[in-house]
DNA sequence: GGGGATTTGTTTAGTGGTTGAATTATTTGA
DNA sequence: TCAAATAATTCAACCACTAAACAAATCCCC
């Protein structure tokens, strides 16, 4: 049972509707008009209209140009997100690059950092004020076109939880209080940082970018294997936050030890070590392992991303050969693997749309904001 | 983003505090005042007080006295959920029995039939014929003591979707559809009536009786084994309805042929035939699939049931060794492994439990059809 | 090229549901 | 016996939505 556990109130409607308008004209028809939004939403025109206004007010819809429509009657005003609204700002720390990037309500990318540099002989602290220095310098020049950066997030390789990077092994971090340390540019002091897995932020990023199926695996492979799992377009993260794990599942039982003190895991098969030296081990082993994912939880479709991307042609066949083998349902309907589509950029952008979310989700917190 | 996709109006603020207000009478504090209702809330007391009422006229709560109170004041009234409410009626059919019973809206089974038969040289129609008897006896039972049986649902140890049992390999069923059968009962024309899967239900009947916590895996051990996924209070069942296939999860992947096809799943290891022939390797493989499921999902308690119970204890300690060795965050804080505390009665008490949390979560509805 | 048809968007009265303050009810304790 | 305390109800005010009428702007057709 979900169960309810807030009372709900005349405000709340309204903030509701707010975000039922604001979903239908980013995600609805090209430029709807508000009798359009009227009649996607199944609110009367009035209260769309009465909607409509505080938004724009607001300032995260514009009023513009409408498509081209032919018939009778008053010609229609078009409504768009702003592209000089809020905007969510991404960052990413990892073993080789640091980036940012401001990505405002549309989707937009408007700025966009990269600094390549081994951050494995410097320490947490070195890394986090150069990455502080590249997040300043990201958000001057957002505000500089008139967005307001709302937030930041930023997408590390390794365990976080109650942000607070536990380990990352890659980095070699440990307990790092990453989010204190962004906070300590002067630049960045005001503004609500989180931190959050990386494979988890680029699950996101992929979700926004494809639009399409919201329900997915995300697999990254880097030195170790991390996975976002987007349930009907929410990242499930665990109870604890734990969830992803899939580099350390189980392959071959008796196989391999791991650095983790198990046998047989994921990683030892098909982590950027073993993806270097055979390809054909590391499909099957991927295979099977999502075989497992699939009859477990029906996902329908697989990303893979990281290291995955540049031989994904090569490994497509070897992960299809087991999942068709393993899958029950595999006959009723084929799982479909994709290539991630933002490569790289996936976590960066998928932080920065965590920021946009909140607004997306509750712009009656913007508009209070505002006023 | 949890993409809002219906208006709200006044109407739904209505029902969502009488939802509200019910699930902190059933799951709060004992026999709570409309005050302690409204401090829980966060509702005022008048609003409270209006929705009790509504709720009361409607037949879902009833006025009782308060639990013992020191102190000055105007003695409150306590409220509970009635006894002569809507009540749910729950149906299994499995290899050698067929059962119904009767649950009130406090979760207490009112009534409660079993018929032992092996169903296997039966068909379809004779068994559902022979369940419909034993469902109309428990109805007509039900209505006797003043319960108003909402709708029925049927536990079935096989593939369900759309409301047809596509396949129950152990009762040699195919394309079977059960409701349509059971509604031509003319005893039970009239009652809404849904089929599902025996271990999403069972999973649910354990949801209700353990109360405690609302993320876990429940693993049901039969012929074949099923699992049942519950994430936060919710049944996942998967894009298609196809979830929780654990009994083909690849354990060993060059292990035993497997009836699916494939090689190494679990069911050739800890079926209820090689349950019977080596407990130990049942628990290892058990501790394998789990550790993966664990690794994945973040789950942190793990219920088996079934053919599991019986055997329970001689299990646990091998599905802890592999449990601890290779999930990865087992240091962090260990799996819980419990054995189902409804037994067999676990997915039929589940199914009568699905019709009333139709109740429980829209109430409105049911003060709707009362008036 | 003028008038009706058509569609968009706004205005206005009405309804439903919650809040908050005042009021009534009923007990304990000094 | 009366003040304090707690429970529950009443009532005016408010807020957000609906429905229907109205105003605005265009198309289309004779």
């Amino acid at each position: 049972m979900t169960a309810p556990t807030t009372p709900v109130r005349q405000a709340s409607v309204r903030a509701h509707n707010l975000a039922l308008v604001l979903h239908t004209v980013a995600n609805g028809a090209d430029r709807p008009s508000r009798a359009a939004v009227a009649a996607a939403t199944g609110l009367t025109r009035a209260t769309v209209s009465a909607l409509v206004d505080d938004l724009v007010a607001g300032g995260l819809l514009v009023e513009v140009a409408p498509p081209p429509r032919t018939g009778a009657g008053r010609p229609a005003v078009g409504l768009a997100l702003t592209s000089t609204g809020p905007a969510g700002l991404g960052l990413e720390i990892n073993v080789d690059y640091l980036a940012a990037c401001v990505v405002d309500l549309t989707g937009t990318v408007r700025h966009r950092y990269v600094e390549h540099a081994d951050q494995r002989p410097a320490d947490p602290e070195r890394s986090l004020a150069a990455l502080g220095g590249l997040a300043a310098r990201a958000r001057g020049a957002a505000e500089a076109d008139g967005l307001t950066v709302t937030g930041a997030a930023l997408a590390v390789p390794g365990l976080v939880t109650d942000g607070l990077v536990r380990v990352a092994p890659n980095l070699g971090w440990q307990d790092v209080d990453a989010v204190a340390a962004l906070r300590a540019v002067p630049e960045l002091a005001d503004l609500p940082v989180t931190v959050d897995n990386e494979a988890n932020l680029a699950a996101l990023g992929e979700l926004g970018a494809t639009g399409g199926n919201p329900t997915f695996l995300y697999v990254s492979g880097e030195v170790g294997i991390g996975a976002g799992l987007v349930l009907s377009g929410e990242l499930y993260r665990g109870v604890r936050g734990w969830s992803g794990e899939i580099g350390h599942v189980t392959v071959y039982p008796d196989g391999r030890p791991c650095r983790c003190g198990a046998r047989g895991c994921l990683e030892q098969y098909a982590g950027q070590e073993a993806l270097e030296h055979d390809v054909p081990l590391a499909a099957a082993a991927l295979g099977i392992a999502l075989s497992v994912v699939v009859n477990l939880l029906d996902v329908p479709v697989i990303v893979l991303g990281g290291a995955y991307v540049p031989v994904f042609a090569a490994l497509r066949e070897g992960i299809g050969v087991e999942l068709r083998r393993r899958v029950l349902t595999a006959g009723l309907a084929p799982v479909e693997l994709r290539s991630a589509e933002l490569g790289a950029d996936a976590a960066m952008r998928g932080a920065a749309d965590t920021v946009l979310r909140v607004v997306r989700e509750d712009p009656a917190a913007w508009l209070r904001r505002g006023a």
